[in-house]
DNA sequence: CCCCTTGTTTTGAACGAGTCAAATCAAGGG
DNA sequence: CCCTTGATTTGACTCGTTCAAAACAAGGGG
């Protein structure tokens, strides 16, 4: 249904404005998407949208809930409509992908540090390093072509 | 010993230069220090240092394993010399304060996402979130005085 | 249906953290 | 003591993001 997010910005006692339905359009076709992927593709249905507003709006839908943004080491902060599930993100060190992962082991099993030195924890964040599929079999094929075979 | 950072310099191939001393100085004092921090601390035993001198030594140290960088969401990067444990972080959401704390239990239940998406895994790197014991008394304080109660 | 209030968007400037590049300098081996 | 090469310095610059003031529009009240 195309009304639905006019419903949730209702509901979050926001108001129901262009730039706001065209940021959850892209958010929808990019689950992982910075503010400038953000501003490029809602430009599409709103050729004027600069990036301020975006800015505002990403911090309008953080602030109420309806989105989160997350902020990988090195990268520009992504934001992403799952929310409500604390769930975590694998990353690609080579091209920047992210997926999602649900939490590790059971419910919380991150949830329990050792030792909190004194700290009230009120929320465990996971980022997984590694290599996504496409660049861990590049990496692969180039050692190849570097140990002798060709083509 | 005051030369033990000298010869771990020069074992990891670096030359030994005052301005990369200070910092490790400044790191041993401060062992979750900005480099703003560093800088202003060095500076004590260094008075001209440069921001981008620092910036170059931290790089170098990184590369070569004497320290490690970390990079809290919405702060900026924060440096420490205990390396090689893999071990993670306690963050204070009030006041950025940073504790230490080994992997939560056992060895490494954080490095097994049920789904890897594809992706290989080399790293897995936590963050709690909450308050540490100072601002978590004070937030109870003043609630206390929103409630009723004085002095 | 129009007006008015208030929240949004727009415009434009500014900021902090970090990076880049060329020139100078000094560590430490010969 | 000199020379090579890596380190520091200086200064400009980039990127992602935030701030502030003015123009604008959503949507409730009359």
């Amino acid at each position: 249904m195309e009304t639905t997010w006019t419903h949730r910005l209702r509901e979050a006692g926001l108001r129901v404005t262009r730039p706001r339905l065209s940021v959850l359009d892209v958010l929808s076709a990019h689950p992982h998407a910075d503010a400038d992927t953000i501003v490029t593709g809602a430009r599409a249905q709103h050729p004027t949208l600069s990036p301020q507003t975006v800015y505002g709006v990403l911090e309008a839908l953080v602030s109420v809930g309806l989105a989160r943004r997350i902020e990988p080491a090195g990268a520009p902060a992504l934001f992403e409509l799952r929310v409500g599930d604390n769930h975590h993100h694998l990353v690609c060190r080579s091209c920047g992908a992210v997926a999602d992962v649900d939490c590790a082991v059971g419910a919380a099993p991150c949830l329990s540090p050792s030792d909190t030195a004194g700290f009230v924890v009120d929320e465990a964040e996971v980022v997984f390093w590694g290599l996504c599929r496409r660049c861990h079999g590049q990496a692969a094929e180039e050692s190849e072509t570097v140990g002798g075979a060709s083509t």
